[in-house]
DNA sequence: TCTGGGGTCCTAGGACCC
DNA sequence: TCTGGGGTCCTAGGACCC
């Protein structure tokens, strides 16, 4: 009885999207890049089988991709953020209590007995299925740290269809004594190894450890995560999203870039996007960061990185003038004579829009005037596709931009690249 | 040729203040 | 002989997440 959590989690949530609109492509080997083409971050299970590890750099991947016939994606976040918005407004239907967490997750609350709620998940996945195409895994458990476990549990065992409610099981210790301690949420790659030096390999391990000792070695944070591997719950749902306390806009170029105009196109161009940002969240910014750094994986290269950091004359998100503030930093911290790899804009020191101090020597109707051509500027942008107004000094040709060679179609936001289907 | 882009929280230590 | 004590703010660094 009372209060469960349930976690949803999309399997293989990118590949999955790409599949949606390639049904040749169901019991293939499919995988998805990050930005620039970089390394592999979404991978089907028959990818995963061929021993295609997560974050593989795709360039040493090559060979084998072309040997196995596997089917390769550029990122499109424009197909994977609509179709989370509608797995998202699908659960939303399950259950008034929801934490949306990530891109592909969700943490629901759930009421009633044990049954009841595992019957609910079943639902829950094959609506899921049903409105969407997405194939998801449910964890349900007491805790959110045991529910995200259970939806482990449930990727690595197709016996259980999709879904496992751990709440009152019988052999709950014994599930947790053949997990490795790493797959806790909260224990990565540095907490794991000195958890086994300790001799706690396990999760049972590391749920029946001493209290002070774990205080102790992983803080507060590490203490909660043993307290709600007892089941006793210490993270609560987080309905209302809280505004980000920083926002970075930051890209690797597709290619080296030198030229002082080039590099200004880009830092406009995050500079722009990240105002637009704090604008969405109806927050200003107080500080200013520009950063460039040249390319650490080629040694060889002189080696160059350097940021700046400025505080704005008055809290904002006006876009010319984080486009102005951004490209004179930059003109401080650019070298001539670096083949630069990446560069980046930050904003901190966020304020909500509305009790920002207003600049002394400005009169408020400049102030009102600028945020109604950026809520004009937005409005357009957000219903005629990102970019269709934009500033002159971001550049029109941006030849300094993404790789991104394998890239499908905006199959559900633009009308010109909607599914063709036909019948023969 | 070629290695992503965001975020969060916690702690320790220094600066500064009274 | 021997150099207060308590509080706050800020930053850097470490750990983790997707």
């Amino acid at each position: 009885m009372g209060e469960v959590f349930a976690l949803v989690d999309c399997n293989n949530f990118y590949v999955s999207c790409e599949r949606i609109f390639r049904p040749d492509l169901k019991e293939r080997p499919v995988v998805v890049l990050s930005n620039n083409d970089g390394n592999v971050v979404s991978l089907s299970n028959e990818a995963k089988t061929l021993g295609i590890p997560f974050g593989a750099p795709f360039f040493k991947l090559a060979e084998l991709i072309a040997e196995e016939g596997v089917a390769v994606f550029s990122s499109n976040y424009t197909l994977y953020g609509d179709m989370s918005r509608r797995v998202m407004d699908t659960l939303s239907s399950f259950s008034p209590d929801m934490e949306i967490y990530s891109i592909d997750e969700a943490f629901l609350a759930l009421r009633g007995g044990t049954d009841a709620v595992t019957g609910r998940g079943r639902d829950i996945r094959e609506t899921v299925m049903r409105w969407t195409g997405i194939p998801v895994s449910i964890g349900i458990a007491p805790t959110k740290t045991l529910a995200k476990l259970a939806s482990k549990v449930v990727k690595k065992d197709s016996s259980l269809g999709g879904l496992l409610n751990i709440t009152g099981h019988p052999h709950l210790q014994e599930i947790l004594g053949h997990l490795d301690v790493e797959a806790v949420w909260g224990v990565g790659p540095r907490y794991g190894g000195m958890l086994r030096s300790a001799g706690f390999r396990t999760v049972r391990d590391l749920m029946l450890a001493p209290d002070h000792w774990v205080r102790k070695k992983m803080h507060v944070t590490g203490l909660r995560t043993v307290m709600e591997l007892r089941g006793i719950s210490c993270l609560a749902l987080e309905d209302a999203a809280p505004p980000k306390k920083g926002i970075v806009c930051s890209r690797s170029f597709g290619r080296p870039v030198s030229s002082l105009e080039e590099l200004q196109e880009a830092v406009a161009s995050y500079a722009a996007r990240g105002a637009e940002k704090l604008r969405g969240q109806g927050s200003a910014a107080s500080f200013l960061t520009v950063f460039i750094a040249t390319n650490r994986f080629v040694p060889e290269d002189p080696q160059y990185s350097n940021g700046v950091t400025v505080p704005l004359p008055v809290p904002s998100s006006y876009t010319p003038l984080m486009i102005r503030t951004a490209l004179q930093l930059l003109e401080r911290i650019y070298r001539p004579g670096f083949r630069y790899k990446k560069a980046g804009v930050m904003f901190s020191g966020i304020v909500p829009q509305w009790d920002r101090q207003l600049d002394l020597f400005r009169p408020v109707r400049e102030s009102e005037r600028q945020q109604r051509l950026m809520r004009v500027m937005d409005g357009v942008n957000r219903g005629m596709g990102r970019d269709t107004l934009y500033f002159a000094s971001q550049g029109v040709t941006r030849a300094w931009g993404m790789r991104r060679a394998y890239l499908s179609r905006r199959y559900t936001t633009r009308w010109n690249e909607l599914p063709v289907v036909r019948a023969i």
